[in-house]
RNA sequence: CGGAGUGUAGCGCAGCUUGGUAGCGCAUCUGGUUUGGGACCAGAGGGUCGUAGGUUCGAAUCCUAUCACUCCGACCA
């Protein structure tokens, strides 16, 4: 490609709304142009990018037996009535009306188009498994758009949807699937790594997703430093603490504490470790059906120094879901003391004790009065722990819950998700096959997710530097860019820059020449390096008077000087590498 | 949804307090000089000051409404 005839439509100055590194550097380099709120337009530079992650992801997808279709965008409202999602999914799922004022929604997803599709074509236990997908623009009405491409409400996703008659064979596929992700990711050249995952709003069992690690990653996840164990903060645990618990040597006292909230303040203020106190937090527990009156309150007792996991606790019997904290004036009315002053000690409610907040010793407490708090509180001695569970996220230095080594916590971008959704859709959609005893069940399905366009964001957020970015080989928008000095006033260097351009693509190679004859250096060079071209060659007089080449990797910190003679063998072997 | 903030040339910003000719840098165009890391000189084009009302002799500036965009929060005992 020549430059003259392309648009590089780079800038020199950081466009003030752009946070994050790879939303900064996409506008900079001319890769996307924002429109409207979550919406872009890719300008031929950054298409360039999304199609060789689409052609990367396609490739593996047939490589796996993955059969490619295209689903509309535009799904009619029935599907989603009849899976249950036109009530659940909210605001995020925005909702069209045609000029029949019959209702429409933009696909966030397409778990109800595939299985309506599957369900007219397949019927039969012999036609499975088959896995379909589709490299499709999704829309989602995100409450807030951010990082640019990275959280856009319009977005390219592969999805592909696969069916069964058995579960064996579900595990198959997926792990087939899961494969098939490792080696994309591989093949683009990302820093990734696969972990257990909650299955959200889509449903199912099992479930992974495939994080870009990044500093400036959404999700934090959790990994053994010796082990395959890794999982996203919202799902992992830490081993159960072990042993017995230390003994109760402290007397229960009751100490004035006003005016001390929050649990620095408390351990500060009674010179103790915040993981020497218990806090207490209290959330809304389910209503029975049949009941009146408002939800009964529970109680959480946690380690001081833990977090609460609300997917963990919301997924607790008794509690609602989703998890809603109890309303401070409630607190304040039946438990008379407000939060800050609340502890296990004399509740009323129920109550579900963290692992490790059962296995403290001698804690201090909120003591339901304000103003006061215990300490030298023990389990059994002062009260019983009745129920036991896990309801926190786990630190840094936890120790795995394989039984290997302690967790370590990274930021990541998820670009991956894939899931075992079992008969959710197929049951809710009447998606039937025959088995081989001629009986009638639902099939299977599986569900797998690839944020295409996040990770052409993702991938830029891994690999930059203060020049801009640095594409990995096999997503670059053009390995090679040639820069010519004084071509208008030299023909040797014409000459030369015309012959290795027509010899490079003749070899296949993606080639950007930078031929605007006028242009300075300067600009050519930062241009090349912002856009993030991973071979540069420049070529002047200097250089071709003693018959050598310079090149330079876009990694590399010193330029290097190649024989003329050995050029295209030496810079076709840099590809390859 | 709650809180904060910003809308002035393609991009980045000043001007607004104290109403009175629409400004700067980058980018663009023309001519010239330059040419191994984002050139220099001279000139030029480009604006319903987000939108709609109001106050005023006069509004980018003051008031009201509205729209758009951005950031922060939605883990608190």
């Amino acid at each position: 490609m020549r430059a003259s005839q392309f648009l590089i439509a780079t800038q020199k100055e950081t466009p003030a709304d752009a946070e994050v590194i790879s939303h900064q550097l996409m506008l900079r380099a001319g890769l996307v142009r924002k429109m409207a709120s979550g919406l872009y337009n890719w300008l031929p530079m950054g298409l360039r990018v999304l199609r060789k992650v689409e052609k990367i992801v396609r490739e593996e997808m047939d490589r796996s037996n993955a059969q490619e279709v295209l689903m509309p965008v535009v799904q009619p409202s029935e599907l989603w009535t009849e899976s249950g999602r036109w009530q659940e999914y909210g605001s995020e799922l925005l909702r069209i009306k045609d000029r029949h004022n019959r209702e429409f929604c933009l696909g966030p997803t397409h778990e109800e188009v595939v299985t309506d599709l599957v369900r007219g074509e397949i019927n039969s236990y012999k036609q499975l498994p088959a896995t379909f997908y589709q490299i499709q623009t999704k829309f989602r009405d995100e409450v807030r758009p951010r990082f640019g491409i990275m959280r856009a409400r319009e977005f390219t996703m592969k999805d592909a949807y696969s069916f069964h008659a058995s579960g064996d064979c579900l595990q198959q596929t997926y792990d087939k699937m899961h494969q098939a992700y490792c080696n994309i990711f591989d093949r683009i050249g990302l820093s990734y790594r696969p972990v257990i995952a909650d299955t959200g709003s889509i449903g199912g069992a099992v479930s992974h997703e495939f994080h870009v690690l990044a500093q400036s990653g959404e999700d934090a996840i959790v990994f053994s430093d010796s082990s395959d164990y890794a999982a996203n903060v919202e799902k992992a645990e830490a081993l159960a603490p072990t042993g017995e618990r230390p003994d109760a040597t402290a007397d229960k006292t009751e100490v004035a504490t006003p005016d001390q909230h929050n649990i620095d303040d408390v351990a500060a203020f009674l010179d103790i470790a915040p993981q020497q106190t218990l806090k207490t937090l209290i959330v809304l527990g389910e209503q029975a059906d049949d009941a009146e009156g408002p939800a009964p309150l529970i109680a959480l007792v946690l380690r001081g120094d833990h977090a609460l996991n609300e997917l963990k606790a919301e997924q607790l019997a008794g509690v609602t879901s989703p998890l809603e904290f109890a309303p401070e004036a409630r607190i304040k009315d039946e438990l008379g003391a407000g939060v800050g002053s609340l502890g296990p000690v004399g509740l009323e409610i129920d109550v579900i004790v963290d692992r490790a907040a059962a296995h403290v010793a001698n804690f201090a407490c909120g003591a339901n009065k304000d103003g006061s708090h215990l300490t030298g509180v023990n389990w059994s001695r002062d009260l019983v722990a009745q129920r036991i569970e896990d309801l926190r996220n786990v630190v840094a230095g936890d120790p795995s819950p394989c039984g290997a080594g302690t967790l370590d916590i990274a930021r990541g971008i998820e670009v991956g998700h894939i899931f075992q959704l079992g008969t959710k859709y197929s049951e809710a959609m009447n998606a039937t096959i025959l088995d081989n005893n001629g009986k009638q069940k639902p099939m299977l399905m599986g569900c797998y997710g690839i944020g295409v366009s996040r990770v052409v964001a993702a991938a830029i957020e891994q690999n930059f530097d203060d020049n801009g970015i640095i594409w990995p080989n096999a997503i670059a928008p053009f390995q090679i860019a040639i820069v010519p000095i004084n071509m208008h006033k030299s023909e040797a260097v014409r000459d030369k820059c015309e012959t290795l351009y027509t010899a490079l693509t003749n070899a296949g190679i993606e080639v950007l020449f930078m031929d605007e004859s006028k242009a300075r250096l300067g600009v050519m060079l930062a241009n090349t390096e912002l856009v993030g071209i991973p071979h540069r060659i420049v070529i002047g007089d200097k250089g071709l008077d003693k018959g050598m080449i310079e090149y330079k990797g876009r990694r590399d910190a010193e330029k290097s000087e190649i024989p003329e003679a050995d050029l295209l063998d030496t810079l076709i072997a840099k590809l390859q590498a």
